[in-house]
DNA sequence: TTTTCATTTCGTTATTAGACGAAATATAAA
DNA sequence: TTTATATTTCGTCTAATAACGAAATGAAAA
C-alpha cells in the first residue's frame, strides 16, 4: 500500500505536476524547468529526485547539460496508470497551457546560457 | 490544477486509503473505523472530514450513528476516475484484506456497544 | 427536561515537506 | 591541468500534517 500512498504523495505537490506537463511537451534541463517555474535551481532539483525515485523521470547528459524525460511505460502499475490520465488531464489548466508556450517558443534558451 | 493536486494529496495518507477499502465493502461508523485502524475517534474524524470535503464521502444518521458510506459516482472527473482505480487496486493487499475481514466478521460491533 | 453517548472541534506536540542560499561535485571548455 | 558552469547536496527556516486527549456538540433515550 506505501507503493500506492508514496506515489499519490508524489503527485501531490504543483509544481512536480508543472514538471511532468513540460516534460510530456520535450525533454527539458534543470535551468530551463528553474527559469519558468521562478524557483531556486536547488528547489527544482529536488523535485526532481523526487520524481526520479517514483520512477517517473530519467536523466540523460547532453554536452553540459542533464536532460530529464518522462518515462513511456513503467514496471508500477500504479506510475504507468497515473502517468496515463495525467497525459488526458489539465491539458486546457491555464498554468499548463501558459508553462508549455515557454517550453514550446524556446524563450527558455537564452537563460539557459546556450 | 489545485483540485487534481488536492486529491492526490488526500489520497497519499494510508489510513484514509484504508478507510476508502473498507468503505467498498459496507457503510461503517466512526467507532467500527477507530477499532480496525486503531487510532483516536479524534483522529479518525479528522480523516473523514477529510475524506468528506473531497467529495469522496458522506455521511448518513441512523439512530445513534453516524454513517459514512463511499459516492458511487462524482463530479469531479479526477475524484470518479481515481476512486474507479482505487476499486481495482490493493484487493490483494495483506493490510486491506486483514482490514476487511474484520469488517465483514463483525466482530467490530461489541466494540461500538452496540 | 435531563442524561447518555457517538462524534466533532480545539489546543498541543512531533514529524514531514518545500523553499532558499552556500558549498560541494562533476563535466566540458580553455 | 586549470577554469568555468550546470547540477546536486547540505543546513536552516517556515508551514503544513497527523496524532492525541480534553472539552464541546448534538441527537436519542430515560
Amino acid at each position: 500500500m506505501d507503493n500506492l500512498t508514496h506515489i499519490f504523495k508524489v503527485l501531490s505537490d504543483s509544481n512536480r505536476i508543472r514538471i511532468i506537463k513540460m516534460l510530456q511537451v520535450r525533454s527539458l534541463c534543470v535551468c530551463e524547468l528553474s527559469s519558468v517555474l521562478d524557483l531556486a535551481y536547488s528547489t527544482v532539483s529536488k523535485h526532481l529526485s523526487i520524481l526520479q525515485s517514483a520512477g517517473i523521470i530519467y536523466t540523460e547528459r547532453k554536452g553540459k547539460w542533464s536532460y530529464y524525460h518522462l518515462y513511456h511505460s513503467s514496471d508500477s502499475v500504479y506510475v504507468s496508470s497515473l502517468l496515463s490520465k495525467l497525459r488526458l488531464w489539465l491539458n486546457e489548466d491555464e498554468q499548463i497551457l501558459s508553462d508549455r508556450k515557454k517550453v514550446e517558443n524556446n524563450d527558455i534558451n537564452e537563460i539557459c546560457g546556450i
